[in-house]
DNA sequence: GAATTCAGTATACGACTGTATATCAAATCC
DNA sequence: GGATTTGATATACAGTCGTATACTGAATTC
């Protein structure tokens, strides 16, 4: 019954082998997507052979779908800005801004979905992921007419300034002052989830 | 020195070959992204053998070059909206919505290069001729301060609409009535191209 | 009409892919 | 302490990839 008896017991080493290849893959399906990163390079970055991405996660396709729910389930921008905050649009241009800024791998799920759109099974994962994300935008901070497609447009917003920044490297604005980001991202992003503010445009 | 003798000349043959294996990469790429589409498959569909290709294009980057030079060629976006509208940011709404209706493959650009992000080949690739297509909309369409930077927000809304529309096919923008879209991204266009607009938000 | 050019094919090579099978060895159990 | 579980490896398989080499046959040239 005893679970411990060895410093390192066989279900902690399991566990710590299986939470290393999640990280690899994190990794590599954000720098090479889904067709790009091979089991074989997973497995070595995390110090294992390629056989126990099978063992764990069944094949690769559920690895990935793992990978992409993980990184998926705090959505990055819902939790970058403050939800509570009065100048709710700004919070969010701050908090893109923010987690766009160069330096570091985008580990984000949505930069890793649109690096691995070349694959239909990925394609296909990451859509149900984002149908979700999507959800939980629209109801957590979007009031008014349309609210579904208002949000759906903010998160198209959200994932073409991370593409553009991030992916294509767009000089302008990978390379942009973060302040007239925000500057300029605020007002675009005021008039897609402030009620109202769409409204009379005929 | 005469050029032509049979009904279909040796250089009128391959004139055409040359143009079949152009679109048939141009299709397979956007449905399967750079790694996703074979050669062997491309030129079968343009009735030939995978080697027609090493003959025409040297490589398959060399043919991916090719196929997204032709695509942006002409940016959608900028040849949909009529430039010379008072209501340009309208305008652009209309065209945006326009070409990215369902129902066709979706064989822009843009699409083909986030499709084939996961290639580094066709992410550098894509990389010089989108910077080519922001100098044109910039020079173009928007005037007044930070305007580079504006024209890059621009183009990740429609890369980010693009991407949500079609690839990811986000039900609410996939499924969305074209007016109510029309509408909705008026007003955030025209935050980012009308000069002054974004001006007063802090 | 013979010689030559060249569009197009056939075949093969080496590398890489995801994964199934068989095996080893150390941790756990009784 | 022997039996058993199980984390991990080694090897192999069938497939696909891009492309280089050698070749065929019809259009062109002289």
């Amino acid at each position: 019954m005893k679970s411990e008896s060895s410093p390192t017991s066989r279900a902690a080493k399991a566990d710590a082998t299986r939470a290393a290849i999640l990280a690899s893959a994190r990794k590599a399906f954000a720098e090479h997507g889904y067709d790009g990163a091979g089991l074989r390079g997973i497995a070595e970055a995390a110090g294992v052979t390629a056989m126990m991405v099978g063992r764990y996660f069944g094949s690769k396709e559920g690895l990935f779908g793992e990978v992409v729910t993980d990184t998926m389930r705090d959505p990055i921008i819902l939790s970058q800005g403050n939800l509570d905050r009065a100048d709710l649009s700004r919070a969010f241009a701050e908090g893109l801004v923010k987690v766009t800024t160069q330096g570091q791998t985008p580990l984000d799920g949505f930069l890793i979905s649109f690096r691995s759109a070349g694959s239909e099974t990925a394609t296909r994962i990451a859509r149900e992921r984002i149908a979700q994300v999507h959800q939980a935008t629209a109801t957590a901070a979007i009031a008014g007419d349309h609210a579904s497609e208002r949000a759906a447009l903010f998160l198209a917003l959200v994932a073409g300034v991370q593409m553009m920044r991030q992916m294509l490297e767009l000089e302008p604005l990978a390379k942009a002052e973060p302040g007239v980001l925000v500057d300029l991202l605020t007002p675009v992003i005021a008039s897609l989830i402030e009620p109202g503010a769409a409204d009379r445009t005929q």
